[in-house]
This record gives structure tokens, C-alpha cells and sequence, in this order.
DNA sequence: AGCCAGGACAAGT
DNA sequence: ACTTGTCATGGC
């Protein structure tokens, strides 16, 4: 059993928003407002403080070197080295922009687990968030192992190595009750444990380029290749569009994004959508 | 009961 | 190159 607790101070941070806003599938909200969640084969509980992020890291799974354990891999998760507050100015410089980055500034984008989030997302295709996170915990309790249990007892699971998922059959997903998506989750998970297949080339692609090789795979179209390239990847670039997407593009930019956001597309995609979604108007 | 959901895909214009 | 119907399931 390891465990281990880091503290950062992180501006803005809204805790609450960025594990909710529909970007993460697997974490959960305590009784005592603090979040709890698997990351690769850990138990991790998330709590803010005013400005500070606390972090408690505790697995019986792990080997004591395991990147996981380490102050980075949280660094690096919670995108900790981003400037946020030099965005928020560049956004704000377009007023409906600025509305919507207000609403909710302390919504972070994720570094979260490529394969992890190339099958959250197939997942969610025509589907809604609360029904995202129920399929991909039965996924877990299924397939994944026993990695602890959260504040109130329950038992939490790993997500499924994709050596494990690429073997499965459709027979043996039918639990999830996941509908016409799951051959597209096995063929995800088979996609990843392909020989010929490097997550580190899709770093040094061209946007476009990887797009279109993550839409080789079957149920993978433009919205969930660049959910994958945003919160899998770590390519804020990358700018999904959802019906809540289509919606803020023809209201709010009939123009298009002001071609200074393009580079950071994705994260002010997280400030809209949160908006649309949430602000009663 | 009926509409919708962080869409993709094939078939039809 | 754009538009439309269809897909499986359950939350609301």
C-alpha cells in the first residue's frame, strides 16, 4: 500500500467545474465536497481549499516508482505549468467570449489518459454525460482490477488495459447495455494494442493529419478525434464541435472563433460549452 | 409518452 | 460537398 498527498496552488481553479463539465467520466463527488476518482491503477482523492489543490494518491496496485505516485504526473493532469489568467485577458479581448470565460474561469482542460479517453468517447457518441459515467464504471468493475474503494465503501476499478478490452467480445460487453457503440470499443481498444500503433507520433502530427488517423477507427468521426486529441492528448488546439457546440457557433460566433484563439480553440471550446449548457439563456 | 443526449455513418440529393 | 434517416439505450 502506497500513499502519497501533494498540495498546489493553482489560479483560477474550480475543482467542481473541471471534473464535471463533462471533459472526465470517473470522478466522483463525497459526501464532504471533495472528489474521488481512479487514475491509472490509483485511488485518488481531490479537494480544494481556496486557491490550494490537495491531492491524496493511495494504491495497494502501484510500485513505489510508478509515474502515477510522483508530484509531475499531478502537475501535468491538472495542467498546473498553463496560464490560464493570460488566456482568460486573450479571450476577454471578444465579448461574448469573455461572457462565457466568466461564467466559469476555473475550468481547467485535463491531461488525461489517451487510451482511456479515445474509448470514454466512443462511448459518449449520441449519449448522455451521467450515462457515459455509468457504462465506463461497469467497464471497470468488469474488466478492470480492484484498485480500493472510495469514502463511502464502495469499490472502485481500474479502466480496462486494452490488452484486456481488445480480446473481448461484443457477448461479453452486453452488460454495459452500451448499444450499437460497443464493437466500436473493442475496435478502439484494438487499435491502441496494435503493434503498429504510437501514441507519441500523434504529438508530432499535424492536426489535421491525426484527426484523420484517429477516424480510421470505427466510430471515431471529428467530434470524438478531437475529444481525444483535447483531453486525451493534451492538443488545446484540437476544437470539438456537439450539438451544444453548433449552438454557441451560430449564436454567439456567427464569424467564427477570432483567429488569436485558435491555438488554445480547445480550451475556450470548455468555457462555451460549460456556458451553454449551464447558463439559463 | 416523448424528447434528448459531448455522433457516426450510409444513402440520398 | 451538404442534408437526412437510422442506430441502442436510458435519463429526464
Amino acid at each position: 500500500m502506497e500513499e502519497r498527498e501533494f498540495h498546489f496552488t493553482v489560479t483560477p481553479l474550480d475543482l467542481g467545474a473541471t471534473l464535471k463539465c463533462g471533459q472526465a467520466f470517473r470522478w466522483n463527488e463525497e459526501e464532504d465536497g471533495t472528489f474521488t476518482g481512479v487514475v491509472s491503477k490509483a485511488v485518488v482523492n481531490a479537494a480544494q481549499v481556496g486557491e490550494t489543490l490537495c491531492i491524496r494518491i493511495s494504491t495497494k496496485m502501484c510500485t513505489p516508482s510508478d509515474v502515477v505516485l510522483t508530484e509531475d504526473f499531478w502537475k501535468n493532469y491538472f495542467a498546473v505549468d498553463v496560464d490560464y489568467d493570460g488566456l482568460h485577458s486573450l479571450y476577454r479581448r471578444n465579448k461574448n467570449l469573455g461572457k462565457c470565460v466568466d461564467y466559469a474561469p476555473g475550468i481547467r482542460v485535463l491531461r488525461q489518459d489517451f487510451y482511456e479517453t479515445l474509448i470514454s468517447f466512443i462511448i459518449s457518441q449520441n449519449n448522455n454525460i451521467t450515462r457515459i459515467g455509468s457504462i465506463i464504471k461497469k467497464l471497470s468493475s468488469l474488466y478492470g482490477e480492484e484498485v480500493g474503494e472510495s469514502k463511502c465503501g464502495e469499490k472502485l476499478y481500474s479502466f480496462p488495459e486494452a490488452s484486456v478490452l481488445s480480446k473481448l467480445s461484443v457477448e461479453d460487453l452486453a452488460p454495459l447495455r452500451a448499444g450499437y457503440r460497443t464493437p466500436s470499443i473493442i475496435g478502439g481498444a484494438k487499435l491502441v494494442s496494435s503493434v503498429f500503433f504510437e501514441e507519441a507520433k500523434l504529438m508530432e502530427m499535424s492536426l489535421q493529419d491525426a484527426r484523420e488517423l484517429l477516424m480510421e477507427a470505427k466510430g471515431v468521426g471529428p467530434k470524438i478525434a478531437d475529444c481525444v486529441l483535447l483531453f486525451g492528448l493534451g492538443r488545446f488546439d484540437a476544437f470539438p464541435v456537439d450539438v451544444w457546440m453548433r449552438r454557441a457557433m451560430s449564436t454567439l460566433f456567427p464569424d467564427g472563433l477570432p483567429k488569436y484563439v485558435l491555438p488554445s480553440a480547445g480550451i475556450a471550446q470548455q468555457y462555451i460549452f460549460h456556458y451553454m449548457r449551464n447558463a439559463n439563456g
